[in-house]
DNA sequence: TGTCAACTGTCAGTGGCTGTCACTAGCCTC
DNA sequence: GAGGCTAGTGACAGCCACTGACAGTTGACA
């Protein structure tokens, strides 16, 4: 790699961190870009030369998470059911997320700056419309996987939503909770897909839960 | 009504129309402030006070409906299954939503607005954040009835995401089609949500679609 | 009719973001 | 290894959403 991609990618990696960790100690909305550039020493210019905005900091590590996702269902065996292979993909994938964030950024500040995401309203809309982005191309995977289309067939798109609901409620437990741990959130994640069969058995007062 | 009060609802409605025709027209991101104020002849600063901003304006009818989609669901008969309740609330809502709606803009500008909304990124990040409420009410309403409690038991909310998903898949096939009637989204609605059944039996090859 | 309170316009300022232009530092060729 | 080329940068000017402060205007009400 030449000096001057690796002086590049050094900025870059500077600016990441450097918002990452402003955002999560003082705040998304009180943290102006002319910070995270003075915190860098560059004009802010600059910032916008390796960002598209404010925002796309924010978002660096989960879309890294997402890309692997993908990835992951792409390479499931196709007998697998749909909700099953959605299901291991993202257990599966979390050993590989964890690795590559841990290059970029401690995996603890990702943490700090995912609870920042969830309650800055800017920024929870924009991770709901990138969730939307995401859920949209596993519906076209699940789709191709069992020869549909997504546009004629409603169920691939049905599923995906009904689980991607599941992991958005799953998450948001997870980093409000204590248990950071990866295991902590693949049993959560496991026990509330377990919960999607009962929960949409009619009456639930009929079968009290345990 | 005070004049006054007659006075001030006027502007709000003229700068509610002017916004909307114009977004439906230009887009909402070619769309200043300015030029929405300058329509109704007011100054920029007039416009802040009757909208917290550009986005709320854009909002302010699916607001409306959302609110009736609550009351809806408050007032079903508490020996419904959850997600019968939800379907009947929403399906009888909408005769009361396109009532409202009315007294506020023709319904037809209202339709061209919300295929503006979908298709810009920042509205449609906005509508994604305001859904995600919307469902969290839902959730907690629904967990009432049931006599849950939303932090312990997961399946409220399991239902809603599911719920809200079919409901946003629907909405975007309606919007996006030619039948922008009350009983073509009735319709879509139906066979939708008829659907998640189906969509989480299995494999879906052993059993083909009709 | 005069007083008060609500509503509005003007102005100045902040923060996100973009275009432009000149300049410097790394790269590549001769 | 000197020179030109170009990617990367900083400085500056400007747009737009939004806010605070202050002054002027207009409806309400005694």
């Amino acid at each position: 790699m030449n000096l001057r991609e690796r002086k590049k990618r050094r900025t870059r990696d500077a600016l990441l961190r450097a918002a990452l960790e402003l955002f999560a100690t003082r705040g998304y909305e009180e943290t102006t870009v002319d910070d995270i550039a003075a915190a860098v020493d560059v004009s802010q210019r600059t910032f916008f030369r390796y960002f598209a905005g404010k925002e796309e900091t924010a978002f660096f590590v989960p879309r890294l998470a997402e890309t692997l996702v993908v990835e992951a269902l792409r390479t499931r065996p196709p007998d697998e059911a749909p909700l099953e292979a959605l299901r291991r993909a993202v257990l599966e994938s979390w050993d590989a997320i964890n690795e590559a964030v841990v290059e970029l950024v401690p995996i603890e500040l990702h943490m700090r700056v995912y609870r920042v995401i969830e309650s800055t309203p800017a920024l929870l809309a924009a991770h709901l419309r990138r969730s939307a982005e995401l859920e949209e191309q596993l519906a076209c995977i699940i789709a191709e996987r069992e020869g549909l289309d997504v546009d004629l067939d409603p169920r691939p798109r049905i599923v995906v939503a009904l689980f991607g609901g599941v992991i958005r409620v799953t998450e948001r437990l997870w980093s409000a909770g204590d248990d950071v741990t990866l295991d902590g959130m693949r049993q959560l994640t496991t026990t509330y897909l377990d919960q999607v069969g009962p929960a949409l058995a009619g009456n639930w007062r009929a079968r009290p839960s345990p």
